[in-house]
DNA sequence: GTAACTGCAAAATATTTGCATCCTT
DNA sequence: AAGGATGCAAATATTTTGCAGTTAC
């Protein structure tokens, strides 16, 4: 599972392989938390932004990355679990860091199930948890 | 608690009420799920966004309401708790319909408790759920 | 009278759309 | 050749800022 080629994981998600896709996925396996599309942008010498944005909207219809926005602020990470176009297993934490901003996936954290009212069918949850992260502690 | 006028209301919120910010509330005082800016500005004759939009920022930042955005969109409603200037507690659940897409606030809905690695210093926690509600599902 | 609030204009930012071109098969 | 992907320009939407006029105490 961890030794398919960038380029047989976009394919496994239905993701047309260009240049530019694979790039981007490249940038987006170096990241530990989530980026803005300001960064993915920063990261290349020339490129352009509404590609960038029809990327990372592909990426995501397709169950590649997700997206979380606080502060008015978006930001993308990769899916560790197993999504799909159908459906997006998000279940894991964020962490939104209030004093350097950034914003980190604890996969490591489990999520305990949250009972819903009848009648409501939950498709996916989101748990996103503001503070101090760690390095900003030290 | 609940006999306080909207204008000690905001009072005991340090918030100087003044009459938009009273229309304001009361406005959101009708709804039932949280709103956007754009519902908040349609529910008035005539309005200025900037004056709604520094209203609601009073609001969040005093600790009256607070914000959601999913899917590049951002809506507001009260908050429940007890919040300040200080700590928003904004612990309880949001339903986001992804059928008629409002944002409902299940206040009833008890978040568990969530474990936080070392290090990280927790200050808040939203919890986001996504599906579709009671009233899309009859 | 002073400080805070408001309204208007405008700037800054974020996101989307249209279209022509360029790849890839 | 055909479909999808890209780049550029421009439209749209969202949010913020500056400033002058007004209001409330």
């Amino acid at each position: 599972m961890s030794t398919l080629s960038l380029e047989q994981e976009l394919k496994s998600k239905s993701i047309n392989p260009t240049a530019m896709r694979l790039l981007v996925l490249k940038f987006l396996k170096k990241q530990r938390g989530a980026v803005s599309l300001a960064d993915i942008e920063a990261s290349f010498d020339q490129s352009d932004r509404v590609t960038l944005y029809r990327t990372v909207k592909t990426f995501e219809s397709k169950g590649l990355l997700h997206s979380i926005t606080t502060n008015n602020v978006t930001q993308y990470a990769l899916c560790a679990q197993e999504c799909d176009e159908e459906h997006h297993h998000d279940t894991h934490l964020h962490f939104v860091c209030n004093q350097c901003k950034k914003t980190i996936c604890l996969t490591q954290v489990s999520i305990p199930k949250i009972e819903i009212p009848d009648g409501f069918q939950l498709d996916d949850i989101d748990v996103v948890a503001k503070g101090v992260c760690k390095e900003c502690k030290s």
